[in-house]
RNA sequence: GGUCCGGUAGUUCAGUUUGGUUAGAAUACAUGCCUGUCACGCAUGGGGUCGCGAGUUCGAGCCUCGUCCGGACCGCCA
């Protein structure tokens, strides 16, 4: 790292550099005196080096080094010399340097937070003043984290003759999906590019040019509310390959992330599992479970349906998990099981309980309905032991399923069963092809408008178009879905059926997806791909829940950058230009 | 669009339950002392429109309403 300025960083000087002229740049991490002796720790990206003065024999340097402040910027000549006491907590602890000269190369302010592992800084703080927030370790070992694992990938997809292309990010406008980002037109006025939710018809066409095997490390933009794990900007690793079926991009995939598994956490990743994705609906309530735990869904309809009990008669589905070892649970514990799923984010209309006692009789919220022998039966059907707590919840199949779904999260995180460092792959399949909205009355595709029917399924697109599944896959990785990807529509006429299921007009379908279907005429492969998130990927490798950190520059929860304070408003000079006019709707 | 939590010193928070004298702590910052620290130590000091607005009250950091800001979640995210 030798350069003008410096021979060696602060991170590399040890017991073999003793008595070597050297001279650091770096930031001043903190500042120690003692009256006679004065210690600054010197940081760079590298690591932390000590620097010591005399005020005995250096009363000029003491003078000089005695205004200095947090984080201002040095450079120091000096020798690199056996400390008396040495420090075993950092690589370069065992040496210090006895500074000859200082050359201030640029002063700073005191830091609105320390620049130290645990700062005292919050979130918005930190973001306001990310370039300060990145000289710590833990954000700035993120982002060199990310370096390796985007190495990582490249090096391992290129291997297997991969291409990376890059795809245009001023793309038009489709009304499906997740909102566009929209971009007006100077040249062209009252018109609009859109930022790309993902390369999806690009890497389609380069199937069509033949490029056999795609892949980009790519942003992608989605106009929608974000969350811990959602950025408006974000970043794929997309990939495309041409005459392929599922099993052999799944093979591709499966390759890819056991090779990361082991470069970046020395972990062995065996064969992933795969579900469908109704038995994940059944089992788990969710299209991405987290498998690192059972707690598998019991139905329970034929043992609870036979009483007095309207709430279970009347429902479609009556559902229950086992909560290993919790039959002893107060009241009040109880009581916030129940308040946890009544909330609106869970929504359901209330639970119900079985205590399996170590003596072999059970205690239940329907106790007026149920006796001895029907939870006895209900415990047997679920595989309950003594000691356990069955949890039961009741209505519409899916939207019960859904509710489950989070209270056997909740009580996941309570039993400590999704621990960290534990890592469990699991492949969805048979995603169904469309979606019912109520709503609009018409259907959605589940993944997109491009994802090819299981070809058994494709002579009932049109009579039954909701018993359609598709020939799509994602990838969770402990609960958090990864990556997702389909067998692609390659022909032209299959793809005007999907367009027509979905309810366009031949003329809309025409407008929007005419070039695709244009290139469908000339000679497209069959072809498929996948999708990864790679700031997920990043956060769940590091066991860490928000994205955010691994991202140099993120937004905040209202999707606003709090160091630009964008988006913001232009002037009116440019909103002419842009022949724009703003105006309040309604 | 909705639910919940939060907003008090540069910073992180306590104080709000039960309204009542001069609003505290830690840390950061400044000054002084200290020759082996490395979370240095000790002493002293400065630092507050308690997010903003309205209301209730003799009196509001504390109660009520509104509003803005931040965070988590639901909807949304093909």
């Amino acid at each position: 790292m030798k350069t003008s300025l410096r021979t060696h960083t602060c991170g590399e000087l040890n017991m073999q550099h003793l008595n070597e002229k050297v001279t650091l740049c770096g930031w001043i991490q903190k500042i120690r005196k003692l009256g006679g002796m004065t210690f600054i720790d010197l940081r760079d990206r590298y690591g932390i080096t000590q620097l010591a003065f005399d005020a005995a024999t250096q009363p000029e340097l003491c003078q000089q080094i005695d205004s200095f402040g947090r984080e201002w910027v040095i450079q120091v000549k000096g020798t690199v010399k056996e400390r008396y006491s040495k420090n075993k907590n950092i690589p370069t602890g065992d040496i210090e340097i006895m500074a000859d000269e200082i050359t201030v190369l640029n002063e700073s302010l005191t830091p609105p937070f320390t620049i130290e592992d645990e700062s005292d800084g919050g979130d918005e703080l930190r973001m306001r003043y990310r370039y300060l927030d990145l000289r710590r370790n833990p954000v700035k070992n993120n982002l060199l984290f990310r370096h390796k694992l985007s190495i990582t990938i490249r090096n391992y997809m290129n291997h297997i003759g991969f291409v990376e292309i890059e795809t245009p990010f001023l793309v038009g406008s489709t009304p499906e999906g997740a909102r566009d980002f929209v971009v007006p037109s100077r040249l062209s006025h009252g018109e609009f590019f859109a930022l790309p939710q993902s390369p999806q018809t690009f890497k389609q066409l380069l199937m069509v040019a033949g490029f056999d095997r795609y892949f980009q490390i790519v942003k992608c933009f989605r106009d929608e509310d974000l969350r811990a794990d959602r950025q408006p900007e974000f970043t794929q690793v997309d990939c495309e390959m041409s005459f392929v079926t599922q099993e052999d991009v799944i093979q591709i995939f499966e390759g890819l992330l056991k090779h990361i598994f082991k470069e970046i956490k020395g972990i062995e990743v065996g064969d992933i599992e795969r579900i469908t994705w109704a038995d994940a609906m059944k089992y788990y309530g969710s299209d991405k479970p987290d498998a690192r735990f059972g707690m598998r869904f019991v139905e329970l309809n034929d043992v609870l349906q036979h009483k007095e009990f309207k709430v279970f008669n009347q429902a479609e589905l009556v559902v229950g998990i086992v909560a290993k070892g919790c039959a002893s649970y107060t009241r009040k514990q109880l009581d916030g099981l129940t308040e946890f799923v009544k909330r609106p984010q869970v929504g359901a209309s209330g639970l119900v309980y079985v205590q399996c006692h170590e003596d072999g009789t059970f205690k239940s919220s329907v106790d007026k309905f149920y006796d001895q022998a029907d939870l006895q039966a209900v415990a047997k059907k679920a595989n309950a032991e003594p000691g356990d707590l069955i949890l039961i919840m009741a209505g519409p199949r899916v939207k019960t399923q859904v509710q489950m779904g989070a209270l056997r999260l909740e009580m996941g995180d309570r039993l400590g069963l999704r621990k960290k460092g534990e890592y469990k792959l699991l492949w969805v399949v048979d995603f169904p092809l469309l979606e019912w909205d109520e709503e609009t009355q018409r259907y959605y595709a589940m993944h997109h408008p491009f994802t090819a029917p299981k070809p058994e399924h494709e002579a009932i697109l049109e009579t039954k178009p909701g018993e359609v599944n598709a020939n799509a896959y994602d990838i969770v990785i402990n609960g958090t879905e990864v990556g997702g990807g389909s067998i692609r529509i390659h022909d032209k006429n299959l793809q005007k059926r999907m367009f027509k299921a979905l309810g366009f007009t031949e003329e809309e379908a025409q407008k929007q997806f005419g070039f695709l279907m244009n290139a469908f005429q000339y000679g497209a492969p069959p072809h498929g791909g996948l999708a990864l998130g790679f700031d997920r990927l990043c956060a769940i490798l590091s066991d860490a829940d928000s994205i955010r950190d691994f991202i140099a520059f993120p937004k905040n929860n209202a999707a606003r950058d709090v160091m630009l304070n964008a988006p913001s408003t232009i002037s009116d000079a440019q909103l002419k230009e842009l022949g724009i006019k703003v105006s309040e709707w309604e």
